[in-house]
DNA sequence: GCTAAAGCTTACCATTGTGGGAAGGTCAAC
DNA sequence: GTTGACCTTCCCACAATGGTAAGCTTTAGC
């Protein structure tokens, strides 16, 4: 018979918030829980684990989106691997661009800060720059 | 004369869309600007080169809350550069943390791509990491 | 000088994923 | 039987941006 537990326990059991637990099912992502009588949600093993797996993906970056699809995936048996690689490396290219994008900006923000003495004077190439008529 | 012009030209000149630039003046990194009789706001050379000031440091990630203290230190000749540089660099390692989660997801996932044959059976690592029962 | 198009105004809605809080019902322990 | 912990729904907020709609203004063409 199977182990059912409240939205708090599952919280914890989880490591989701019973805030998002709500909102997953409210988009979709989660299977209406079941109910007690009073109204209490309830949850059985597989949906934990299911929770765990929406939890491991947000912590991969992976969209709510892109979650639900994987979660299809894994429910889907007759699931081509194919499909769930390129989903992965979609997001591993977005993972990358974002990086490189960031590395940009580190790297002219670095040299600002480099250029400025940081000291009590006016005086601050980081300021001037981004003052800079014109252009980008 | 100051040339004014009005918030599509300025949107064009300063890359910056109407909609953000009403935006800003509404949360009030911007002066509110000065309008023509029928309501139409207009805008004159400094105001312009404030936009741009944003633009720029939108571009290297500041928030509009650090991008108001970069103004306030652009308009105030006693600022010291410290304070700028200070600002400068908690930024800049917001990035370097950001960057690291990425690079993090970023290794975490391409194990796992490479580990999955992505043809059509349905065997998934990657799936077979998310639905893991315990832990992370 | 009229009309149509382009430009402006405000106001509201949506996004993404998360948290906070209020008002009220339920359950368990003492 | 009361209290405290837990649950429910509903609404608000964030950060920065885009979209749309209804309505006024300005400009360009004829």
């Amino acid at each position: 018979m199977e182990k059912l537990v409240t939205i708090g326990k599952a919280s914890i059991l989880t490591g989701v918030s019973a805030k998002m637990i709500r909102y997953y099912e409210e988009i979709g992502v989660l299977k209406e829980a079941s109910r007690t009588d009073a109204g209490y949600r309830l949850y059985n093993q597989a949906q934990l684990q299911q929770l765990g797996f929406i939890r491991r993906a947000r912590n991969l970056g992976f969209s709510m989106t892109e979650i639900q699809s994987l979660l299809k995936f894994w429910l889907d048996t007759d699931r081509e691997s194919r499909d769930v690689k390129q989903l992965a490396l979609s997001h591993l290219q977005e993972i990358n661009e974002k990086i490189l994008e960031l590395e940009q900006m580190k790297e002219v923000l670095q040299k600002l800060a480099d250029k400025c003495d940081g000291n009590d004077t006016p005086d601050c190439p980081i300021l001037e720059d981004l003052a800079q008529f014109s252009s980008n």
